[in-house]
RNA sequence: GCGGAAGUGGCGGAAUUGGUAGACGCGCAAGCCUCAGGAGUUUGUGGUCCUUGUGGCCUUGGGGGUUCGAGUCCCCCCUUCCGCACCA
């Protein structure tokens, strides 16, 4: 009676061995090489999803593969457990942040641990502790020291009813999530850490990063975004004053015929203060900013500007040209204000035809004269006209020449602009952590000392989800005294960003119990860089960008010597159903935990790998589930029909048997199994190829025993095939393969078993099959040794009837030849 | 608008270096087993045509090209998805 397969029971069992033998701790050993799996943490949300089980998935076989391989493997996870939807949490049903996200995390936890991942929990990080965020505290503290945190104005979205500041996701629609008021722009003094001083540096970085996707650093490069170009300034007419502009077109400054600056351009104001239609265009510029904050899609909107009546010299030219405050001018970028060159910039063009202003032509396309009016902008390279002494030169000369003539006479440099700006960390809310910063009305901002860290979140604060965070309301965590007066001083009740804690964790992983420093430099040491990162794409820019960014300051500060933290990064497709992400408003989601409680975790693992490459997308699909469920039955029934010969001692030694055919055949099949899966694993992740290989090394081994009975002599083949495709198929479905393991009368757990070593002459087949092709077209194949020579197959294939017979009396013009592949006969 | 990725049977996908397209799995069909089956098992399964063969033709979004040979390389076009987006 064959035993049933119970996947509950033995999950079971072999998570509870697996955890008493502690097989997933690691320590640092210098004689081994290390292997620095991560996987981007999760948030506790409440209970893991199908991305999850995906992204964890990928990264535990590919832990589980390095283990056999001998290498020491980090493997750990943690909780991305501060930001918003705990306080949402709490703002709704009154639960505290704190419980509603330890109960979340003792569940999800339960969870990961029932789909049988390697990890080291003796290293798991929580950063809403303050074990962790005191660390948060103290990197801040040093980059306050250096000079990169600070202190500036912002624009932030701000529920006028609520009091409170929103999330531009909560202010979606420019209502208010909560109470769905209209959503206002307020100026509110915010935390920045300067990224911008590292731009060069994540971008030059990307050289070091070769196993990254290409895509993925191009997104990062879009984001960073840099521009050649130049800075003149523009000497406004009457005054001592002057509007500085960025261009990446200096060679088309002679046809600069007006100045545009941003409505939020700080001389906007100063330029109308005199003007009789000031009233009217006060209310217009308000009416401005506040689209440019919030309108979607500002391509849309129609270019319009007021003209300030104020005049600015072009200095090339000498000329004055109006001064105009323009919608499609961002603060954001640049200096707030461009040289408008309606001739060479479509933006520019439209404005000047709106309001007619002159444009003229000072690039020509080469080798082409000019050519009157224009029906649009020119915005190509090509030959200079009407542009005094530059007249004649080509676009690329005439910029260099420029930005150097600039730069001579005092008025301009040439220069290069970032689109990447500093990084806003400031969050009012309660659930992150607290920003170490006291104010004091003598001594003004200081740094918390670090001897008083960390600044512990106080818990009993009050949830009303209105005026501002509930920091602010908390007397006892506001009220301090000044740490260098002694005075009376209030704390800063600003949070960090959750990105902020995201931005080093997985230094964090090297030595999580660290007391003194945010992590030890000599663990850092051995098991830094991560190796391979694995994570949803969504995450490509900002926090691989922060992160990247953490590192290279770590690296300054003197923590570590590493450069790039991640020099290996893979994405991971999303899991869609019915044509979109999971999500529970659309109601297309799978628990996990039906699927185990269904299927069990090997099911479920090999079901997701199995569907598709990491990187795409997986449709989710409940019949291949029960397809990935029947693969490891099928097994399971085989090995249980034939336990007693599976299960024989390993020293009964059987004669050599002669070899058969298809005795030869399924040893080479092996060899090249494992060889395939290896690859699979480590060359190309896909590991659904590698499944679709042992699933054919298992029908070719069951091909073969049904001559079991009679070919006594495979006997000893088929053993040692069954044993080496458990072994491959272990990391995919760790329970089942430890389980068939010990039938087979194993004593150690598969971890424990070195990874199979294939034989590259035993994997090549010594016969081939050779294609015959009559001028490309497959006509006839037949069987041959390996390694014969041209002549003898190209005389073989000429032989052939079938290929006499299409020849006819047409003449051979020539025949290719690739070894042990084909013949191809041109006529 | 700019940038990127992708398009292969009814479905997920395979083909790693230009060399047998459709591996593996799902689904479907038929047989076996069964009182029964939404279980198990065996076989078949891209389309089409006929003379049913170890057959012919067609087939990797569409159209051209390079090559003895193209899913793979080049050019043009279409569709879908993703990122950025008045970036000066």
């Amino acid at each position: 009676m064959t035993e049933n397969y119970d996947f509950q029971r033995i999950e079971a069992k072999w998570q509870k061995i697996w955890e008493d033998k502690e097989a997933f701790r690691v320590f640092e050993d210098s004689k081994k090489t290390k292997f620095y799996c991560l996987e981007m943490y999760p948030y506790p949300s409440g209970r893991i999803h199908m991305g999850h089980v995906r992204n964890y998935t990928i990264g535990d076989v590919i832990s589980r593969y390095k283990v056999m391989k001998g290498f020491n493997v980090l493997h750990p996870i943690g909780w991305d457990a501060f930001g918003m939807p705990a306080e949402n949490a709490a703002i709704k049903s009154g639960v505290h942040p704190q419980k509603w996200t330890m109960e979340n995390i003792a569940h999800m936890k339960h969870q990961l641990k029932r789909m049988g991942f390697y990890y080291d929990w003796g290293r798991e990080v929580n950063t809403c502790l303050p074990e962790y965020y005191r660390w948060n505290q103290w990197i801040f503290l040093q980059m306050y020291s250096k000079g990169l945190a600070y202190k500036k104005k912002s624009w932030v979205n701000w529920c006028p009813q609520c009091q409170t500041v929103l999330a531009n996701e909560q202010a979606a629609g420019n209502r208010c999530w909560r109470c769905d008021s209209e959503v206002k722009q307020k100026d509110m003094e915010q935390w920045f850490l300067k990224i911008t001083d590292y731009a060069e540096e994540l971008l030059s970085g990307h050289d070091l990063l070769k196993k990254w996707p290409e895509h993925v650093l191009l997104m990062q490069k879009n984001w960073i975004g840099k521009s050649k170009g130049a800075h003149v300034t523009f000497p406004i007419s009457g005054t001592d004053q002057f509007i500085e502009v960025f261009t990446t077109r200096v060679d088309t400054i002679y046809g600069a015929t007006f100045v545009a600056i941003s409505p939020e351009h700080p001389l906007s104001q100063k330029l109308i203060s005199d003007s009789d239609k000031k009233e009217r265009f006060q209310t217009w510029i308000e009416r401005s900013i506040k689209k440019q904050k919030l309108e979607k899609d500002l391509t849309e909107e129609e270019k319009e500007g007021i003209d300030t009546g104020k005049k600015a010299t072009n200095p090339f030219t000498g000329a004055e040209v109006p001064i105009w405050i323009a919608n499609y001018v961002l603060m954001e970028y640049g200096t707030g204000a461009v040289m408008a060159v309606p001739g060479h910039d479509q933006r520019d063009f439209d404005f000047a035809k709106k309001y007619s202003i002159p444009i003229q032509e000072v690039v020509v396309p080469e080798g082409k004269s000019s050519s009157g009016e224009l029906e649009e902008a020119f915005e190509g390279y090509g030959r200079l006209v009407n542009s005094g002494d530059f007249t004649g030169m080509t676009s690329k000369e005439a910029m260099d020449a420029m930005a150097q003539y600039a730069e001579d006479s005092g008025f301009g440099r040439g220069s290069i602009l970032y689109r990447l700006r500093d990084w806003g960390i400031s969050r009012q809310r309660y659930w992150g952590a607290p920003i170490p910063i006291i104010y004091c009305e003598k001594c003004g901002a200081l740094g918390v000392p670090e001897k008083d860290l960390p600044v512990i979140l106080p818990r009993d604060v009050e949830f009303l989800g209105v005026e501002g965070s509930p920091l602010e309301h908390t007397p006892s965590f506001v009220k301090t005294s000044c740490p260098q007066c002694g005075g009376q001083a209030r704390r800063e009740t600003d949070t960090m960003d959750t990105f902020f804690d995201s931005s080093w964790y997985y230094f964090r992983y090297c030595s999580s119990q660290e007391e003194t420093r945010p992590f030890q430099s000599s663990a850092a040491e051995y098991w830094m860089p991560v190796d391979l990162y694995i994570g949803g794409v969504e995450h490509a820019i900002l926090h691989l960008i922060y992160a990247r960014f953490f590192c290279k300051i770590f690296r300054d500060i003197g923590l570590t010597t590493i450069d790039e933290p991640f020099p290996h990064y893979l994405p991971q497709g999303m899991v869609t159903k019915d044509g979109s992400a999971m999500s529970k408003s659309k109601g297309n989601v799978v628990d996990p935990d039906k699927m185990l409680e269904q299927f069990g975790a090997d099911t479920l693992r090999l079901f997701i790998l199995f569907s598709s490459p990491p990187e795409k997308e997986i449709a989710w699909n409940e019949k291949g589930v029960e397809g990935s469920h029947r693969f490891l039955y099928r097994i399971w029934t085989f090995i249980h029909e034939n336990l007693d010969f599976f299960s024989r001692d390993k020293n009964q030694v059987l004669e050599a048997p002669p070899e058969s055919e298809s005795h030869l055949h399924l040893k080479t099949k092996m060899h090249q199994t494992i060889k395939k899966v290896g690859d699979d694993i480590e060359k190309r992740y896909h590991l659904n190829t590698a499944i679709s290989s042992i699933m054919e090394l298992f029908n070719s081994l069951k091909k073969e025993c049904e001559s079991l009975k009679i070919h006594h002599e495979d006997r000893d083949l088929v053993k040692n095939t069954m044993e080496i495709l458990v072994q491959l198929l272990s990391p995919f479905a760790p329970h089942f393969c430890d389980e068939i393991w010990e039938k087979m009368g194993h004593k150690n757990i598969l971890l424990h078993a070195s990874w199979p070593v294939f034989d590259p002459e035993l994997a090549r087949e010594e016969t081939v099959t050779i294609v015959v092709q009559i001028n490309g077209k497959l006509r006839d194949k037949f069987d041959a040794g390996r390694g014969l020579p041209k002549e003898d197959l190209e005389r073989k294939a000429l032989e052939s009837e079938r290929i006499r017979n299409i020849i006819g009396d047409r003449k051979i013009r020539k025949v290719i030849f690739v070894q042990d592949k084909l013949v191809n006969i041109v006529i």
